[in-house]
RNA sequence: GGUCCGGUAGCUCAGUUGGAUAGAGCAUCAGCCUUCUAAGCUGAGGGUCAUUGGUUCGAAUCCAAUCCGGAUCACCA
């Protein structure tokens, strides 16, 4: 979906720069030790940014080590503040203590050697490979309606968490399990049988998850009905539940397609294949992919064998009339059914079966699943009942639980079709998005090509962003009649931050387009490391420094995100990012600055912050547009 | 009823895993375009961090109880 990908292979072809946090608890750990003649550790003291109203960049916490040290607060962080600057004179230049809180300031000199390294790195921030493979499923769609709301967050999520732990380094798969078989699918096919006459999506003129969707809706109406009619001729609603004609249909259905009765597959086949045609369609607009998809209908017996095995381990019991169980009471749960009494696999059975071929397939370290937080309960046995079996690394199979997308109305209820239809969401943002445009009448000289472009790339943008700065396992109301911001904490505010800095860097001359490809000028002229290493050149202005500064985070940022496997990590961090930027911008002129060396400077900041605009962005799925 | 999750400004959300006077955006109000894109910037107002108690130098954060909202506890998936 992007054009850049940065590779960075296990055997080191650069030099992995170390976060400021991470050598200020390096350097602390060595300065207390060398002090005090005691062992530290990270968790012994707490390390964050200084708060604007005081004076420096970091701080280190000082109460948690009063007490071991018997020392007051006051001499204790004059003893650190004094050994840190003297040990690591080229980061701390001066340090002061308040309360508990010392408080270092980094020299403007690391700051422009760091600026001057990485500013025109496309792979800044991004992290070694750590020989470690996880698998994110996602998506995990039902063949029988189209995906809505739901799923887009869902996928959002799951894709920015792959690209999130590819960005740590790890080697990431990722895969999708679709549930293409059941008595929800033979729902719409025997509604399609009995009312459709043999439309087509072509012949309907519709997108064939759409189209098949319409039929699902229709057994449900006519469903009710028939149930409505039993009722009235005397028929209890329970009864008339079980022996709705058109509920026995479909019930025979699923006998047939299990049974693999020709005519029935058939259908099947031909009704999935207009769904997924429909599905491929959304997938590649919003930019999702998958390494590898499974489809229920070749794992759904593979449990089988699985429930054998573990009824002769002893971790399965089988009750008298022949159904297979697990006792998890001891655990804290219930006693959950593996296998029916007739033989057949419940939802669980598969899903079984389907961790231990991920494994076996791939030979993953941790198996990563996106599924809505109503399937916790579901998840936490599975992963006890893999446990429990012995597959290999159970222990890493993990659930990224995330909260509902509801209506203001309340929970989205697809049999209903009260539901907000991913294309139908889709085309609105990307309509707003090119109102927008139109109003603010910037890109009159757009080619027609280029103009839907940007529409999409701005649409998608302000939903991606807004489906993924909330932390995932929140759930959130989406109102449609709100509709969804463009200005503040939103994707079109990033990437309008973004488009400035290209502006500015195109007319500075230091960027172009060429095709359509963008082009990077290598002209910038660089402080030489002896001028910074003497402190001969710039001195950074407060606005500059807490940019670069800003900046300086990234890598740490992609690994709390990638920690977390939590995307509204980057969100937020961007929106900051954007943010300071935008009152540089405002602040400070760059290709007309004071100073050659200024401007030379600012060029060099803007185009690190786009690049890490960039960068970020894509951990996110979202494109950034050179001019908006 | 059991278990799990959430409750922070009018609304939507952050809060670096226990630290300094709890921060953003939207909305409201007041300013800023003859200088690199105003989808922007600057400022103001707005808070019993659901409630109560506890733990300690220090609590939105940890513990307990209570209240409110949600999910789940199927021979459904």
């Amino acid at each position: 979906m992007f054009d850049i990908r940065c590779k960075l292979p296990l055997q080191l072809t650069r030099v992995f720069r170390m976060s400021i946090i991470k050598v200020l608890q390096k350097a602390t750990i060595q300065s207390l030790t060398a002090l005090y003649n005691q062992s530290f550790t990270e968790k012994d003291f707490q390390i964050s940014q200084t708060k604007p109203e005081f004076e420096g960049n970091y701080t280190v916490v000082l109460f948690s080590l009063v007490k071991s040290l018997k020392k007051s607060l006051e001499v204790l962080g004059n003893e650190l503040g004094e050994k840190l600057i003297k040990d690591h004179s080229t980061i701390f230049s001066q340090y002061n203590v308040l309360k508990g809180f010392l408080n270092l300031t980094i020299t403007d000199n690391y700051l422009l050697n760091l600026l001057n390294k990485n500013y025109n790195d496309v792979c800044f921030g991004k992290h070694e490979m750590k020989g470690k493979r996880i698998m994110v499923e996602y998506s995990s769609p039902n063949t029988n309606k189209p995906l809505h709301l739901g799923h887009l967050r869902n996928i959002f999520l799951g894709w920015s968490v792959a690209e999130i732990l590819k960005a740590n380094g790890f080697d990431v798969i990722k895969s999708c399990i679709v549930n293409d078989r059941g008595i929800h699918i033979c729902k719409s096919m025997i509604a399609w049988e009995l009312f459709a006459n043999g439309a087509t999506p072509e012949s309907a003129n519709a997108k064939g998850d759409h189209f098949v969707g319409e039929y699902y809706v229709k057994f449900n109406d006519e469903y009710k009905r028939e149930i409505e009619q039993l009722v009235a001729a005397g028929k209890s609603k329970e009864e008339a539940e079980k022996e709705a004609p058109l509920m026995l249909a479909a019930q025979q259905m699923l006998l047939d397609w299990e049974k693999g009765k020709p005519e029935v597959i058939e259908l099947w086949n031909k009704m999935n294949g207009w769904v997924y045609k429909g599905f491929d369609e959304t997938y590649k607009r919003i930019g999702s992919d998958f390494d590898n998809t499974y489809y229920e209908s070749n794992t759904y017996l593979s449990g089988k064998q699985i429930v054998d095995e573990g009824l002769a381990k002893g971790v399965f019991i089988k009750k008298e009339d022949g159904s297979i169980w697990i006792d998890l009471t001891e655990d804290g749960l219930d006693k959950k059914i593996v296998q029916r009494k007739d033989g057949t696999s419940v939802y669980i059975t598969q899903d079984i079966g389907l961790a231990k071929q991920k494994y076996e397939e791939y030979k993953i370290d941790k198996s990563i699943y996106v599924i809505g937080d109503e399937q916790n309960y579901h998840m936490k046995v599975l992963k006890l009942i893999a446990e429990k079996l012995g597959l290999p690394n159970a222990k890493n199979i993990y659930h990224l639980s995330y909260g509902m997308v509801e209506l203001p109305s309340g929970k989205m209820k697809s049999r209903e079709g009260a539901v907000v239809d991913a294309d139908d969401i889709i085309d609105e943002m990307i309509a707003t998005a090119k109102q927008h445009t139109i109003e603010l009448g910037k890109v009159k000289d757009f080619e027609e090509h280029e103009l839907h472009e940007l529409y999409e790339t701005i649409g998608l943008g302000a939903m991606k962003f807004y489906l993924l700065r909330v932390e995932p396992k929140k759930r959130m109301i989406f109102n449609p009649e709100e509709s969804i911001d463009f200005h503040g904490f939103t994707g079109p505010f990033v990437q309008y931050t973004f488009a400035r800095i290209r502006s500015v860097l195109r007319k500075a001359g230091q960027w172009s387009m060429v095709n359509g490809q963008s082009i990077t000028n290598y002209k910038l002229q660089t402080p030489s490391d002896e001028a910074i290493r003497t402190g001969t050149t710039h001195k950074l202005l407060p606005l500059e420094k807490e940019l670069i500064l800003t900046l300086e985070q990234y890598s740490h940022i992609i690994e709390q995100a990638a920690t977390e496997l939590n995307p509204s990590v980057i969100a937020n961090y961007i929106f900051h990012l954007a943010k300071t930027f935008n009152s540089f911008y405002t602040e400070h002129p760059i290709a007309n600055a004071e100073s050659e060396e200024k401007k030379q400077l600012r060029l060099q900041i803007a185009m690190m912050t786009s690049n890490v605009i960039k960068s970020s962005m894509q951990l996110l799925g979202i494109k950034v547009p050179d001019r908006m």
